[in-house]
DNA sequence: AAACAGGCCTAAA
DNA sequence: TTTAGGCCTGTT
């Protein structure tokens, strides 16, 4: 369970405020990986890393260059998460679901990682956007040596511009492949300024993402939330959807919870999605 | 075999 | 303004 890297290792956060698993596995990210031991490894801004569990810490690995240019905020550690749930007024499912989902942080991923990521995403199930990403970033990404093992950046934008959607091709994304390219085009020749959208605020953010082809406002969303960091998106998708309608007849307003709504999102998200796996006989009362 | 998967776009009422 | 099909591909 325990992992000892041979090179210098960064204490995170603890766990109770920092849970890898329900982090990379609540549908935020497609570039973490669990491995035999527990640990985690991924890829973010360029650099491959190992996240691990020790005596109820999270570490990574690297040192406090890496900490302090990437993973700090990476991993929105400048936010109290429990001053944010402590000032939450949520209601019996959200509740529930916010207990259950104890531990899930917002990672400010990458705005171009994250608009094509979820275009990828579109009507497709996660082990497959996943193989997608991994052969895109093998193809045109750059390579990272970490551990005796090859990994890869996520391409930029200007990298793919120069592409025909053909060459896509070994994606076998199918449709999506020209969304991509686009997308990429927009990005590279500076028509879509993501830094400065980040900045824009969340209606034009809306409007100039939507206008690419292949981006509605579910992908509009995930790309606002996970890539522009605007923490009250509340992206919608078929689960949350459903989940809503089943626990919120009267309607659901997002609005209610301000700039911790993607937050409540993702516990919801997390909390459907876990329905078949390990949380049948769960008790929110009692915490995780 | 046929339906479905973290949607989006277009055409047609 | 809302609704139905179709779309690449892979899995069940």
């Amino acid at each position: 369970m325990q992992y000892s890297p041979a090179a210098s290792a960064i204490r995170l956060e603890s766990l109770k405020n920092l849970d890898p698993v329900k982090t990379f596995e609540c549908g935020q990210c497609f570039r973490w990986n669990a491995e035999p031991d527990g640990s985690y490894t991924g890829v973010a801004f360029g650099k491959a890393a190992r996240v691990w569990v020790e005596d109820g810490e999270v570490y990574i690995s690297g040192g406090a260059e890496d900490y302090d240019s990437i993973w700090r905020d990476y991993f929105d550690l400048s936010r109290d998460y429990e001053a944010i749930l402590d000032g939450l007024e949520l209601d019996g499912y959200a509740a529930q679901a916010a207990g259950y989902g104890a531990g899930i942080r917002i990672l400010r991923q990458d705005g171009w990682e994250a608009l094509c990521s979820f275009i990828i995403s579109q009507c497709n199930n996660i082990p497959r956007i996943k193989r997608i990403i991994e052969t895109l970033c093998s193809m045109y990404g750059e390579k990272i040596s970490f551990e005796n093992r090859i990994y890869y950046s996520f391409p930029a934008a200007d990298r793919l511009a120069g592409l025909d959607a053909d060459e896509l091709a070994p994606l076998k994304c199918g449709y999506r492949a020209p969304f991509i390219i686009e997308a990429a085009r927009a990005v590279a020749s500076g028509a879509l300024d993501l830094d400065r959208l980040a900045e824009a605020g969340y209606d034009r953010a809306l409007s100039e993402l939507t206008a690419l082809r292949g981006v509605g406002k579910k992908v509009a969303d995930c790309a606002i939330l996970y890539g522009l960091h605007m923490q009250d998106a509340f992206p919608v998708d078929v689960w949350i959807k459903r989940a809503l309608e089943a626990h919120y007849p009267e309607g659901f307003d997002p609005a209610a919870f301000g700039k911790a709504a993607g937050l409540v999102q993702q516990y919801i998200y997390y909390f459907i999605r876990s329905a078949d796996k390990d949380k049948i006989g769960f008790d929110c009362n009692r915490g995780v």
